[in-house]
DNA sequence: GGGTGCGCTAAGCGCCCGCTCACCCTTGCC
DNA sequence: GGCAAGGGTGAGCGGGCGCTTAGCGCACCC
């Protein structure tokens, strides 16, 4: 691989895999519209625009507007999933892992809030089919917190007596942030990150700093 | 007044105040096809069919479809302000308080899962005006719960050391049940209200019950 | 019982949408 | 140089959008 795929703050640049050039432009080009004013108010003139293309020129490397959105999704999905895993899997304790997966996952949001934006809250804009192998990524998402906070009851370092509920209401604070991270507001990612990794580690009882 | 605002069961009906009844009827559509497919992927003569209307009645009610969008907008905000004043200015310690805040908030945005949709997530749909009002009412609704958590600091009873961002998380929680909750589900929004008032008090660092 | 006005409808206007098609450059191979 | 291939464009199609308008029917008042 010739160019890099991660900048050095750590943010991924996770549409290196996007081919040929004009396809990535394109897809930039979506996520910045479909986060700004929402999937279905965002025109394929619009999209074609800020790529500095004509409208026709979509055409030639998507099939529809809902497969630009598709691919976004599931590449964001990816990521995500990614991005717990990392976490889910590192060594220490389920405290330090847990902490780790909610302040990069925090990160995550805040700081690609476009992305995020899109892909949390455009779900419903896909089609049956292309929702289904979302859904199941999001299990994905699901599985890998829960098994973390399952550790740490069964170690005896949290205290947490539903575990889907309490898992449900980390991961759902966690994606709410891209609803209202404002990049311009009093708070940087990093510090949305620790505060929210203080939070949840308080949510399960766990001993803290 | 001849109709009665409340049902038995606690869940309010806040569009009694909507006259006439076609008017009412209307709203309720739009309510519910903005809830499902977003504001933008919903069309006027979807509204007033669901009505049992034909497109143009609409426009004797309103002016545009925007309007419909704004009023919906404003009588939510509106309600979910007086929950959680009614909720702060009650008897009881912060605890309690915070805790019937929660509880009571969740239980509106699990059970009028429609609404609550369309309130918190078309903000953005809205014209500048519009937006600029009803942004009025959310700084009311932080407002209330950041003063019962000031409360609950000064009192000794909530150990916060940043006390605008556990407010931000707090309501951040809240309002995403609206996005996750599923009336089909196993959960009821009573549950939910009880498991997130619990949540929100291990947050804070209070005793429990 | 005839006039008045309001709630509503049928029809349709003008616009812009997603998407297509015929054609045009550039590139690379012989 | 000839030529195929593929990324790109300009123009435009069919359709559905938000919204308007002319007129109808029914409740109500004298």
């Amino acid at each position: 691989m010739s160019t890099a795929e991660e900048t050095a703050g750590g943010e991924a640049q996770p549409w290196g895999e996007v081919t040929p050039d004009a396809a990535r432009r394109l897809l930039l080009a979506a996520v910045e519209a479909f986060a700004e004013r929402g999937y279905h108010a965002t025109t394929t003139r619009d999209i074609a625009g800020r790529a500095g293309m004509s409208p026709a020129a979509l055409y030639i490397h998507y099939k529809t507007k809902e497969e630009l959105l598709h691919r976004i999704s599931r590449i964001g999905h990816e990521k995500a999933v990614e991005i717990l895993r990392t976490a889910a899997r590192a060594e220490g304790s389920p405290t330090r892992r847990l902490a780790e997966a909610v302040s990069s996952f925090v990160r995550w949001h805040a700081g690609g809030r476009t992305t995020a934006r899109v892909v949390q809250y455009e779900l419903d804009s896909l089609g049956p089919e292309a929702r289904a192998e979302i859904v199941g990524l999001r299990r994905q998402v699901d599985a890998e917190v829960r098994g973390i906070i399952e550790e740490g009851v069964r170690s005896g370092e949290f205290d947490v007596p539903d575990v889907p509920g309490t898992t449900l209401a980390v991961l759902s604070l966690c994606i709410d942030v891209a609803r209202w991270f404002n990049v311009d507001g009093p708070r940087t990612p990093e510090e949305v990150g620790a505060l929210y990794a203080d939070l949840v580690l308080r949510m399960v009882g766990a001993a803290r700093g």
